[in-house]
RNA sequence: UCCGGUGUCGUCCAAUGGCAGGACAGCGGACUUUGAAUCCGCGAAUCAUGGUUCGAAUCCAUGCGCCGGAGCCA
């Protein structure tokens, strides 16, 4: 809530070379006042971070402008990969995401039918025509970086016979793989994309929307382009992985004689270390059962986010921060989490929890005694109130808390050492019990009677603050700590050997504050001093089972102090 | 090797011929009933070479690096 964050988001405008173009064509009115942008997905895999970044782009671009409009189309011009499962999966993540695109939900496949008479104008125009040949003879003489294509014995057919053929195509007449249309251009150009691309092939596949209608489904470019045409379209963003195909996608528009035909402008798919964003990638993960679905917590998919505890707005603040630009970079993975941490500290509710729980008995404390701590709800935001948590003479604490050779700069559970347990009281280890096999099982404790509330009555400052949950009162729960599904900064190779195989422990018998086990599911808190925690959206039910997902850690100065001392510890 | 895109702190993004700036990460400190958050401070870059210019990250030339392109995928 400073103000130095205030301003930023007041300053919010998309600062990006797509965004100032936008702006420029708004004053200059070159667009006749339309501003339509499209986010395109095909329905065939969920969308992950990558599509988030260019959701934020689309969308915001269209809100450059009052009367802008960002159009939702599928992409759905290859039936054999796609299904409406995705459809809906895409739908629920943007809208998750916080975009509407109001009734703007439009299909490739609504066009196929303008797309069929256009490639008849076409070849009408002589700009078009039926090759017959195989596969193999096509990619053959395409030619390749160096050798020039050569023409198609069919190149020449007269127009009747393309007509002809391209309506047999159609009509379900030829068989699959016998013949395609493609476009007459120049089989000779340095642009290989210019090299007469095909248009349609013959598929005899069910579509999900249009069922059986057609036995010919079009190509992207032949699609894309027109596509946007038909809806309005002024900016067709895309990642730069297209700018190949944007001297044919101008092609066709002019082919076809479009007015004021639709803009492609190219920018930098996001890529981010420790993270695949590949379609097929995601979908072997899945497949072949790495991990637990789609919507598994340590996926970068929407759904897996969603899930691990993600909120929408730490992913927009993530895309604009990282920014637009025609640079193929990778970006740290730390900056998404960054920003997830921000936006969680100042959202999520504190409670605590034990992880790992160790008994501490407190032997001087009054018999059956139950003391109420009050704590914030959210330390520095007084509107968010307090909570009373009840607190005994037995508690859980933290293995990790304690260590019985303290190291130098060590503040929590040693021998003799004063801790404080949060909001509640001031003790100190007096005896460590152990079992037979030596591990500790007890602390035995005294506390300050002074104490109540963790301060001490003579003002003296005792450092440590350790969190707690009271034996009595304890919530029990199973806790799936997640971490980065991949192990290697970069695991774009062997993405495989590079699982993280740490990236899900899970434990039981964990003890929460008692409020956790009434929370619905879906519900972000942090436990104090440990990190960020979401009540499982499938596994967590209120007075149930209570299951957390960590989102992620709290940051760890200590950690990163112990390491440098070379000691051990949390 | 051909065509296209692109080179700015470790990372991402700005600077649109006029003081190279921000964010993340790192480091140091303050504060702290979360070793969190917050606050203060520090270090850190124009791919190279030549040219144009009073002045170049920006314009020109040459070279180099990285990415994409030869699916009946999108």
């Amino acid at each position: 809530m400073s103000d130095a964050k205030t301003t930023r988001e007041d300053e919010g405008q998309p600062g990006n070379f797509v965004a100032d173009r936008v702006r420029a064509d708004l004053a200059a009115d070159a667009k006749q006042g339309r501003l339509v942008t499209r986010f395109p997905p095909e329905p065939n895999g969920y969308l992950h971070i990558g599509h988030a970044k260019s959701i934020c782009l689309n969308f915001g671009l269209a809100a450059l402008a009052p009367q802008g409009q960002c159009n939702l189309r599928f992409d759905d011009t290859n039936p054999e990969v796609e299904s409406p499962e995705y459809v809906e999966a895409i739908r629920r993540d943007i809208r998750w995401l916080g975009f509407d695109w109001g009734d703007n939900e439009f299909y490739a496949s609504d066009y196929f039918q303008q797309l069929y008479d256009w490639a008849e104008q076409l070849v009408e125009k002589g700009l078009a025509y039926v090759d017959s040949r195989s596969l193999e003879e096509i990619r053959e003489t395409r030619g390749d970086f160096h050798r020039p294509g050569v023409d198609s014995p069919h190149r020449d057919r007269s127009v009747a016979e393309n007509l002809d053929l391209l309506r047999k195509m159609k009509a379900g007449e030829l068989p699959e793989g016998s013949a395609v249309l493609r476009a007459k251009i120049d089989m000779q150009s340095k642009d290989l994309k210019l090299r007469d691309p095909l248009m349609y092939r013959i598929k005899k596949v069910h579509h999900h929307r249009t069922g059986d209608a057609w036995n010919i489904y079009p190509m992207y470019d032949w699609a894309h382009g027109q596509s946007d045409a038909i809806e309005g379209v002024t900016y067709s963003v895309c990642s730069l992985e297209f700018v190949n195909h944007r001297p044919l996608y101008n092609w066709f528009l002019k082919a076809l004689e479009i007015p004021n035909p639709p803009e492609q402008i190219e920018f930098g798919r996001l890529n981010l270390s420790y993270t695949v964003l590949s379609k097929r990638k995601l979908l072997q993960l899945v497949e072949e059962k790495h991990v637990a679905g789609w919507d598994d917590p340590r996926m970068p998919t929407v759904a897996g986010m969603r899930r691990r505890g993600f909120t929408p707005e730490s992913i927009r603040a993530f895309a604009d921060r990282i920014g637009v630009s025609k640079n193929d970079g990778v970006v740290d993975v730390g900056h998404l989490e960054y920003a997830l941490r921000e936006h969680l500290n100042e959202t999520s509710p504190r409670v605590m929890g034990v992880l790992r729980p160790l008994e501490l008995v407190i032997t001087n404390w009054p018999e059956g005694k139950v003391f109420e701590a009050e704590l914030d709800n959210l330390p520095g935001n007084e509107s968010a109130g307090t909570r009373k948590v009840p607190f005994g003479g037995r508690v859980f604490v933290e293995q990790d808390d304690f260590l019985e050779e303290a190291p130098k700069k060590w503040w929590r559970l040693a021998p003799g050492n004063e801790v404080r347990l949060r909001g509640a009281a001031l003790v100190t280890v007096n005896e460590v019990v152990k079992d037979d096999a030596g591990q500790v099982v007890q602390l035995k404790c005294t506390w300050d009677p002074a104490s109540e509330g963790g301060n001490a009555a003579d003002g003296r400052k005792v450092r440590g603050t350790i969190h707690w949950v009271s034996a009595e009162h304890a919530v029990d729960a199973e806790v799936r700590l997640y971490d980065r599904l991949f192990a290697d900064e970069d695991p774009s190779k062997d993405f495989l050997d590079a699982l993280n195989p740490d990236s899900l422990e899970v434990l039981t018998g964990c003890k929460l504050e008692p409020s956790v086990g009434a929370m619905e599911p879906g519900t972000r808190v942090q436990l104090e001093r440990i990190g960020y925690f979401v009540t499982d959206s499938e596994d967590h039910q209120p007075g149930g089972p209570a299951v957390l997902n960590r989102t992620i850690t709290l940051k760890d100065s200590w950690a990163k102090l112990a390491k440098k001392m070379g000691v051990g510890g949390k």
